[in-house]
DNA sequence: CAAGCATTCTGAATCGATTCAGAAGTATCA
DNA sequence: TGATACTTCTGAATCGATTCAGAATGCTTG
């Protein structure tokens, strides 16, 4: 019927000529009631109202203010990769809370593969970013930096000049790796994530294990190979295999680490979600865990202890992980700060002591 | 050391000036490389790496291009419990497939309880809303009207004038329930997700049902009921108990359901985080599942084939969803379709015949 | 050789608000 | 009464780009 919104969109000035105003006294009716008379107010709201007004333009807002009232948030993986990960959904969650307490809205950036299309980084309406899990090498990684914003880094300990939020990672799988030593086991091998943009995967080498662009992936071997050496056993020898971050990957990687002579009698799996992966490969193959096999975790996440058997793993903070890197953003303190929370080794049922031969 | 971005941050003038030409070849330099030889493009771009330029800015470019490359996602629950509901994961997870592909980000907007507070969406930098599941009062669901962008809304099909997305909740219900009905089952109780916003937690009577501003709650106990009519039950002494969509909530709700007399022998739950809790408790009050009782979910999110028993649940396509409230959002079509995607009953084994008195 | 066409670059308008300094008018106080 | 202060409103600059119409140049072609 009406064409109201059929040539052009109406703008602050519109309504200012209507009512028979100045532009800035409108602004003032949406932005500071204390500036204007209550009467002339509730007329200019009035008027915007009937004019199908869809209050002030958030871009030109922006443009003036200079502040946009988002966070930015880029993955190291792809996104829907990213919500397949709990681990990574309970760091949202985190975030998401600051989020709401400030009422800033959460910007998630794709960060496409082709390097080319990093356009959405340098599009990206927000005041600052969090960057989760980047590996060193990203094109991401450069173009957040170029953006000049301030950055607060998650999970990515090497980068310097950036404030970041992480664990020891070393440290923590070392307690991981530690407690399947202290059931006796000998035949151990370890599933990792990542360790290099390639999509390889497969047994990993010494020379891959030291040109590894992903950190966390790094320290956490380094955290076993620790603990491992420690033993008096030869690190060299336990298998490591490389396997992307998903259930039904990593049960087809543990299928075949399970084929190997001698078996191992227990996986050190760099994530739950590796550790589930196993977990369903072992019941597929009729081994029996604990008693045949021992899987130890990482994370920590929901489904650890929902699943029988539940899950030994380390319990890392991630939600809190998400609080802190938020806040960390949020507040202007200049200070570089780095915080590295607290871990535990949560010892459930998938782990015992290992078979005697 | 340097006090490059001491004072101002410089702009596109500021490298035109210092290469000598006009702002319009600077732009073009950044977007339309065809536009100028290579050479000088070149050499701009090199000196305005060299000055420290972040790249045009983006709300500057938004604002004479009108494109933000981002689309809005409302929820109708705060963020934090949205990130814990696999179901609503899911869906993200559907529109972020779709995000990733035509490279637009994907902007959260938190929209507070408070009303005062729903500056967010008045905020937001995008081209479009996807909402998802907003009660029919919500101030969020006015506002967002108000942006007089491109909306699409999921599960919410009283809507109009607003293409959207969701399934026959209605239809899928009563599979539900029917399917309990044909195991024999006749002291059956539901568990509800919120009917109103009002954060009431119990019993349900007619009133506050036919008061119900949750469009897919209320759906779904129609669902339930026309199945349960069918069978020449009275409807009215089914327990209808609400409860938040969360798992240990669940637990708390179903403990007390387990406790009425006659105490019920099945439980329809309206989703499988309501499901699962009802299944936790049970396994509290040692009752075996599904001798003694039995569970009907709905959504079948990972963890209903993930848990034992299994759970017998309405399987929704949830990620799908997602995909096509994206690419129903970005599509320019004017035409207000309304997308019914297709459910089935998945039965596993958390239902059973009923229990012989 | 003049006309026509590409290529490369520029000037100025424009996107739609916010904000500062101050004008006009009214109330308060010594 | 005159000075001071407060309230209410306005004018004009500004945020930092994009984009259109066209100027200047060189090149082809009949």
């Amino acid at each position: 019927m009406e064409h109201d919104k059929a040539r052009k969109s109406i703008k602050l000035q519109d309504i200012a000529q209507a009512v028979g105003v100045s532009r800035t006294t409108v602004s003032n009716a949406f932005n500071r009631p204390d500036q204007l008379s209550p009467e002339l107010r509730d007329k200019i709201l009035e008027t915007a109202k009937e004019m199908g007004y869809p209050g002030p333009n958030p871009m030109a807002r922006m443009l003036r203010t200079g502040k946009t009232g988002a966070i930015g948030l880029v993955f190291g993986e792809s996104l829907p990769y990213a919500f397949n990960d709990l681990a990574a959904i309970a760091f949202l969650k985190g975030v998401s809370r600051v989020c709401e307490r400030v009422k800033a809205s959460l910007l998630i950036v794709p960060t496409l593969e082709s390097n080319a299309a990093q356009k959405t980084i340098e599009q990206a309406t927000v005041d600052g970013f969090i960057i989760y899990n980047l590996p060193d090498d990203s094109e991401a990684l450069v173009r957040v930096l170029e953006r000049q914003l301030p950055v607060v880094a998650v999970d990515q300990p090497s980068l310097k000049d950036v404030p970041s939020v992480g664990i020891d990672d070393r440290q923590a799988a070392r307690k991981a790796a530690t407690h399947l030593l202290s059931l006796h086991h000998k035949q151990i091998a370890i599933m990792a994530m990542e360790l290099q943009s390639d999509l390889y995967v497969g047994l990993v080498d010494t020379q891959r294990l030291e040109h590894s662009t992903h950190q966390i992936t790094k320290l956490r071997l380094q955290g076993y190979r620790d603990a491992i050496e420690e033993a008096r056993i030869d690190f060299s020898q336990v298998p490591i295999y490389e396997c992307r971050n998903d259930e039904n990957h990593a049960r087809e990687v543990a299928m075949t680490l399970l084929q190997r002579h001698p078996r191992p009698t227990a996986i050190l799996a760099m994530s739950d979600i590796l550790a589930f992966g196993a977990l369903r490969s072992a019941q597929q193959m009729s081994l029996k865990v604990p008693e045949d096999l021992s899987i130890v975790g990482f994370d920590d996440i929901p489904i650890a202890w929902q699943i029988r058997p539940r899950l030994t793993t380390v319990q890392q903070p991630l939600v809190e992980k998400g609080v802190l890197a938020a806040e960390l953003l949020l507040s202007k303190s200049v200070t570089k700060t780095s915080k590295v929370l607290g871990t535990r080794l949560v010892v459930r049922e998938s782990s015992g002591t290992a078979p005697t031969v």
